[in-house]
DNA sequence: CGACGCTATGCAACAAATTGCATTTAACTC
DNA sequence: GAGTTAAATGCAATTTGTTGCATAGCGTCG
């Protein structure tokens, strides 16, 4: 469900086309919600079928023609219905630790080999973070009501990447410790 | 894929019935992976034709007949390859941060009121994930290097309901304290 | 006695997400 | 001149996950 609501939250923003959603979603949407293009367009055209957002063909020389869709008040009062909706924090899938958990058959050097990617990863992330933080959100202070909340999905990230980063490392030192059997 | 990993490394430590395995996911397990018996049975129905694991059906008086799976020697032999080979941290899917992105529809009381909510959830998982730790990890110091691993996967999940728990009291905070328009 | 929960399995339908492939034309690079 | 990137769209197949249902006997609680 949510894929079409961030769909839909996206086109609020602005109306666009398909090929410009598939790019919010490589972008800052990305860092907590992912869809590639075929997915999108799937949801796109359910969306219309719907009623909830209207398409406008425009011909381009040279390249395809492009669809360029809105929300139509139907869509909008859905969009607004959800964001009201409350909705449950999401449970983690998390390969490394499954690989942790089996333990036995995981060699330290391995594990350790793992978690230093992983924090390599972590630090990637919090890096860029960091860098639209300073660049979209220098002064706190001065932010609206709407903006606020935007800033907070970010801070969310800073957070998370920097808590993931401080475990990566505090398991590292935990496995080097260990005394050898 | 991750899924048949799950399983394979659940039967690695014992074998056990789909309804056993069921029950490690609803336990432990289903912190950092989640299936539902319906989804466990046809994976474990795919691994037995693969030949990783073999069946022994054990029939009983009153209740239906259980069928204990255990892991093959090529099926250990996957499981081993598995945990060896690189993986990546997995992406967020948030539901709650694709509404504050939205904005400009989300009330401020509405969107305090989902942020308690979810502080609530991490503050209880927390406890839980607490009180786990208190009672199967109470000297560190003395595990093994496969027991590490595992208390590192509690560990993991503790930092992360704090963290989110603190992300929680910053956002209501932050959108508290926003000056009326 | 009847309702419910537990043990134990599984099918069928559906929804969500991934993977692979395919088209068209311009602009750029080697 | 050949190959790649970018804009722009989409189908088909597969995998993964959810929802709903069905079976069947035993124990327990009210």
């Amino acid at each position: 469900m949510s894929l079409e609501y961030a769909i839909l939250s996206t086109l609020f923003a602005s109306p666009c086309s398909g090929y410009d959603l598939a790019k919010q979603f490589d972008g800052s949407l990305g860092f907590f919600w992912q869809a590639r293009h075929q997915q999108i367009y799937r949801a796109l055209n359910k969306l219309e079928t719907q009623g909830w957002l209207v398409a406008e063909t425009i011909p381009q020389q040279g390249k395809p023609s492009k669809n360029i869709y809105a929300l139509t008040a139907a869509g909008r009062a859905e969009l607004q219905a959800w964001v009201q909706y409350p909705c449950e924090p999401p449970m983690l899938k998390n390969e490394l630790l499954l690989k942790l958990f089996a333990g036995e058959l995981l060699s330290r050097d391995c594990a350790i080999a793992a978690l230093t990617r992983h924090r390599q990863r972590h630090c990637d992330r919090l890096t860029t973070y960091e860098l639209i933080a300073q660049q979209d959100y220098p002064d706190v202070a001065q932010l609206s009501l709407a903006e606020r909340m935007k800033y907070l999905t970010l801070r969310n990230g800073i957070r998370y990447e920097r808590d993931r980063l401080a475990w990566c490392e505090e398991a590292i030192a935990l496995l080097a410790a260990t005394p050898d059997p």
